[in-house]
DNA sequence: TATGAATGAGCTTTCATTCAT
DNA sequence: GATGAATGAAAGCTCATTCAT
């Protein structure tokens, strides 16, 4: 296709790109201050549109949230999907690579924030705390346990108890998730996320890895 | 003194009384609703009180908020201390004992919704956030530095950065929390506390234990 | 009672008499402006409150309309229902006596205006409309019939097809309340209400009356 | 005029139709939720255009209103207007016959409507309201009374007040209308539209023949 | 002409806070 | 001290109206 086929009036171009800038400034808002405290007008001022616009796109301020959460926890999980399907080394590099760089992509971005905010306002959208259970937390256990799998089919680590120790290793990551949003900014909380990460995998390897067959 | 110079009339008791049946009530309802969404007028009726008595005892919704949290998070902590000073045995021994009566009182009980309060409303009370960033996370933090260093200084943990590994013992406690105020009342969500910490500790006291010197 | 045990404070009367206050108010506004174009702000005003008092008292403005409908209904009802019950005369002076007086009590008051209101909104209340049918109609209705079922009794009307002459003797009331508050107002409109209902009365006794019996 | 002069491509006949498909719109809407339910863009919508199409025949939403009262009065009068004309039989048929096809021509139809709207929104829109009664109630009122000058002039009815005789003869009509579009809906409402107005017309005629003369 | 995205004034409703009693 | 009626700022949401295309 020539380049110039794809190139629309800007006005045109503007209402497919309002629903992004739109979640986008919801995004940045419902982080930084909750979801009862984000008022839709600052939405929307962000976004660069009147309150009256919001609603072209979003039906309510439930939805918009809802809109949000979705937006931006959908690609997040792909992407970790990925990493492990391309990977083809000793499952310790695996589990390393996948959570550091977890970290990099999910804990340094804004998406992080999507999980606080999910923690913080659960317990008043208790669909969207099961919506996250179904589409992150599983799929986050299955690619993990997945990978433990794989380790102990080829003898890399020791027989044990799947899901468990899934959950042992999911733990660290919303810790940092939580820490990030709430006392992380205190002047005297020192966490260095990669430090706590590498720390955590050499205990967590310590235990899992088969230790090499002694020789003979 | 005398027993009986404490005897008070009973409605005098009651003056002394009624913050701490507020201040319940309050922890009730922002463990519940959170706090935008908790209604003074619903805290007061719970109390057994009128709206205005609210106002008697706390300058306003921010404050009553603060006591909440103050009143509850400074019991919890010296409870944990407590735990430590009295015990002799061997340091895994003792560790299993602090975490797995650390969840059993507090986060079987109300008070793990304190902790979910303050990650959920971080962002709106910053100086909540570092007031339990100082009280409980330093002190609990110092709590469990100190049983590693009795450990190595026992010669029953190896030799370690204590910093970090301290945080890596905290954080399945922290998600306990979280998990326990959001994702766990989902049907899917499938966690066992106990096990879960089992788990834990069976890894990290593997790779924390100072394997018993092989016989010379 | 001694008068002046009935004596409370100003404050706490007002407490009493707020609902009649504002249901006053609202009977004014709705009938002038109709329910959509009536803010509430303006019916606390013109009660002499502020906005949020008005909702002390009323769920919202849908449950203030139908507060204000059942609050003006009833009275005209029961006060119409008595008129009959004490007379003890020729049904046609009853007849005349009962039409014309509800005009100088319903339909000179303002609380024809509550007919008018009904009619204009009954498609966005149907619940109001059917109330009104069950309240208003079929009990004037029924009034009306005893009537004439007195008079077929007494021998003074003759004997007819009493549920259809119900129908048209009301329909004359119905067309006053409805004039009055629509092209009433109008310059060019000239009703004269009791010229009219006399015309009419004239008319349907004309219809109604059993001729003397002629001499033998 | 050659009978070709006339024709002319479709999309600009349409464009001579487009105010009555959406006066024929809103006159739906506006008979079925009131003036301020109606949303033009519902009105537009259901006349098959965009919102921004209808601001190009109508100024705003009351001249709307305004124009589908104008065009749906206009037709219903001269429609009556005819009837009386062309008759030329007794004066107590004719009556029969006005009153009883202005029912099946007006109130059957979503003319109907069209006065009951009048009524409903009287207080809000003041000119309408006149317009009506110069337009439709005095153009009604004299054309009755014509009636009414016939008979008396040819010996049918009796001398009478006509202006006062008029008014009563319209009431049923007017009550019909208002019945049909308020509480009519209920269940409980049980009125024959037909039998109602033949009820009322034995009444009148009644009170208005002159009796024939008695045999010499 | 026709469109429909965008606007923003305006309204209902909520609730923290005050204060006369 | 205790009450609860009253307040009014604030926020969500609607919809008549505009205007660039």
């Amino acid at each position: 296709m020539h380049p110039l086929d794809d190139i629309k009036p800007r006005w045109e171009r503007r209402k497919d790109a309002r629903p992004q800038e739109l979640l986008a400034a919801a995004l940045d808002l419902f982080v930084e201050r909750g979801f009862a405290s984000t008022r839709l007008e600052d939405v929307a001022k962000r976004a660069g549109v009147s309150k009256g616009t919001l609603y072209l796109y979003f039906t309510n301020k439930e939805e918009l949230f809802k809109a949000v959460v979705r937006d931006n926890i959908v690609p997040v999980i792909g992407a970790a999907e990925e990493i492990i399907a391309g990977f083809d080394g000793h499952s310790a590099d695996l589990l390393r690579k996948v959570i550091i760089e977890w970290w990099q992509m999910m804990g340094e971005s804004e998406a992080s924030g999507i999980s606080k905010l999910i923690m913080a306002e659960a317990g008043n959208f208790p669909d969207i705390a099961c919506f996250y259970q179904d589409e992150v937390i599983t799929r986050g256990t299955n690619m993990i346990a997945s990978m433990l799998n794989r380790a102990v089919a080829r003898g890399e680590f020791r027989p044990m108890d799947v899901t468990t120790v899934t959950q042992v290793l999911i733990a660290p990551m919303m810790m940092l998730m939580t820490w990030k949003h709430s006392v992380g900014p205190c002047e005297k909380s020192q966490l260095d996320p990669i430090a706590f990460l590498d720390a955590f995998l050499d205990m967590a390897l310590h235990g899992l890895l088969l230790p090499p067959a002694p020789p003979a």
